[in-house]
DNA sequence: ATGGGTGCAAATTGTTTGCATTTTA
DNA sequence: TAAAATGCAAACAATTTGCACCCAT
């Protein structure tokens, strides 16, 4: 990928993010930007997907034993929750912070990564 | 799977676990037991690595971005670490406790998983 | 008109499953 | 010797890639 043209199928792919209020699935993203590119294919998703995280503009969310979700990137440092039930995930705020005294001897962190589980309140009932 | 019988291949797989140090692959866990039992088969270790999940001897350890891994249960609640280089996993002890004032109003927490990243002691020259 | 982008289908990777055969109890 | 376990290969699901064609610049 050398020079990022803009496209219908970007365009709208793009602007599924803006509306998103949780991260996205592959999945999830083809079908609201079908609504407003109708026939976009998976592939263009993916490549799409894939440039826009290369870029800047999205970030990947990789919840343990899920498949990789995105969402927007420039928001502050957060973490996630994924519903045991309904197995959306949710942006949740805060972070326990210095995370140092989690790191033995000898290793050297870079990042982390926190998820809760549980149930969301739209399945609490 | 019914009645779980004693077979060669399956203790060799438990054999295995029992010599680890670090949560396993089913690829490692195959080569492994390969070892002990040649020409064992992938589906054999899949299908064991179920089963002992099942059983409770077990436990998968899902790293954020990564494919399951495998480590004996038993263990005290503790977290894990990925090296960004050689991408092994490490058992890490400790946790930071009450992330309550990470769960926002209206979600309830069961579980938790943290995963720090970084480089290992082996990797770190 | 040229080089990047798209759609489709084939290829990959990780994991599961059907089935004929072997093994355990 | 009946039921469970194995090995192999085919089936799957998620993602990537090759290629002919299309569309921005």
């Amino acid at each position: 990928m050398f020079l990022v043209r803009k496209t219908k199928q970007r365009d709208a792919i793009q602007q599924v993010f803006e509306e998103a209020e949780r991260p996205l699935s592959p999945d999830e993203v083809r079908a609201e930007a079908d609504k407003l590119f109708p026939g976009i294919g998976i592939a263009t998703i993916y490549r799409n997907l894939k440039s826009l995280v290369e870029t800047g503009h999205l970030k990947v969310v990789e919840i343990p034993g899920a498949a990789a979700l995105y969402e927007v990137s420039g928001l502050a440092h957060h973490h996630h929750f994924q519903c045991d039930d309904c197995e959306k995930v949710y942006d949740i705020p805060g972070c326990p912070g210095n995370l140092d005294h989690m790191t033995p001897p000898g290793f050297q962190v870079s990042s982390h990564s926190i998820t809760l589980f549980g149930t969301c309140p739209d399945c609490k009932e």
